[in-house]
DNA sequence: CAAATAGTGTCTCTAAGACAATATCAC
DNA sequence: GTGATATTGTCTTAGAGACACTATTTG
């Protein structure tokens, strides 16, 4: 016999204590509230789905949709599989953003969570099947430094708002990581993850590389700039903005219609890198 | 009884099937050889740490140093931990470059891995005591794109030669994420994992976040190109390496002395930021 | 025509790259 | 002095930010 295939053959596994794994994922999108009058453009908010938990622990509380990785999966298509099961959509984009493990996270017992960031289109948000979950909502976003340098994260839905606070980690270590202080009602470290993920997903959207998953295949540069400045809760000029956009698409022969003002071209995302 | 408590009490997560979850550790540093005449300086080279697998599976190949999580750590710690066990430094960096779940990817059955880079300042190179593992060894470390668009990885110690090839994925998703086409008989998929490592480090260093790991507290600016130049395998001017350089190093009142020519200020970090 | 967005041109400032010139040590 | 690295200065160019101006549509 093969000494290998011998060795593996009395290799047990099960010998040595094991962690539970999990994915949680940050799916986000931009959501456009109705214009004020019949001329302008509607305003965008960056929003968040969480789940409302139906068992313990954190009975009622919000979380981020998630679940445990199966047996043949890669933790990417776990995270993939819950997005879809929760939010019925296949997500555009799908970015690892770390691996969550402090002891204790969880009252359940040893598990690791692997956190992701997910980009769901705006033109597919309407068409949203009802969730898996007994209860998901869609939350506007904002997170920013305060005076103090602490990180205020604030969820706002319709008849709630939820406040977290978290301070950064000094984190020589690549990426940041945060300490939560005020989780606000959010269950386990879930403000943690979404802090983090809020932070990868600005230092992508900064490079261009994730802008585009928010938007349809066709879009407007004032749409384009709309989701950077939304996301990076930053405005910039319109003429500056086209010159550095202008490398990254390339233009259709298809106009908006319809709007009380001069049409748009419709650009789109220009294929060879 | 509280209901969160007896829930809790009731809960076994032992009923679900579970990975064995691991870290590997991708342990860097530069060496220097000795210089051709007394006035040239050493050349540099970017070194990575191996062991030779004295076990089933892949018995006898080179492989990341390593090991599994043990419950009360997080992954980080178990990096670190696994890194002073198999190099007996404490790592000036330890950065997270995300995790391994292919199935397949281990013989030994659902072995899930973090990987990590782990920096040894170029100091604490002399003054490691023999390795934990039976055998230890430092490759320099050649990681080119070549003609046809492929990655070549090349490990060179003294008497051996690893020669990996990998394609780089569309990967849409954030992170980077390698092929392999030859293992260059490297143990499971750790050629990835260095692939995908030194991808995430050349990051880090071209935005000046990791260079200074490399180097003792105090250096000449000459020593800081250098590091940079070498992780990077680039070369610039020194004029303009300077003024980049500038805003994150301060003066120290200490020169370099005994060299054959000029003598160089010495430098360290700007604390803050 | 009025309101609003679409799109262009241009000025300034800064940072990066290239290159030349000078400084200083150990042998 | 010679060989080597250390350090400074300057020219050019590319890109970012600011701002003014023109273009076009719909009610």
């Amino acid at each position: 016999m093969d000494p290998e295939v011998e060795y593996l053959s009395g290799y047990r596994l099960e010998n040595y204590e094991r962690p539970s794994v999990a994915a949680d994922i940050v799916v986000l999108t931009i959501r456009t509230s109705k214009p004020e009058s019949f001329r302008k453009e509607p305003e965008s908010k960056l929003s968040l789905l969480l789940v409302r938990r139906g068992v313990h622990p954190y009975k009622d509380h919000w979380a981020l949709p998630g679940g445990f990785l199966r047996n043949g999966e890669t933790v990417e298509q776990c995270a993939l599989r819950e997005t879809q099961e929760e939010t019925s959509v296949t997500p555009a984009a799908l970015m690892n953003v770390g691996v969550f493990s402090e002891p204790g996270r969880d009252p359940r017992g040893w598990i690791i969570s692997n956190a992701f960031v997910s980009i769901v289109g705006s033109t597919e948000i309407g068409q949203r099947k009802k969730s898996d979950a007994s209860d998901a909502r869609w939350f506007d976003v904002s997170f920013e430094q305060d005076e103090k340098g602490e990180y205020r994260l604030t969820l706002t839905s319709e008849d709630e708002r939820l406040n977290a606070s978290l301070r950064k980690e000094k984190s020589r270590f690549g990426m940041t990581s945060f300490v939560i202080r005020d989780s606000g009602s959010l269950a386990f470290d879930h403000a943690a993850i979404i802090a983090r993920a809020l932070t990868a997903l600005r230092g992508r959207v900064r490079e261009f590389e994730l802008v585009f998953d928010f938007l349809p295949e066709k879009f407007t540069l004032t749409e384009l700039q709309t989701v950077q400045e939304t996301v990076m809760n930053v405005s910039v000029v319109p003429a500056n903005f086209r010159r550095k956009a202008a490398g990254l698409v390339e233009e259709t022969d298809e106009y908006t219609e319809g709007a009380g003002h001069r049409p748009a071209r419709l650009f789109r995302k220009k294929q060879i890198q």
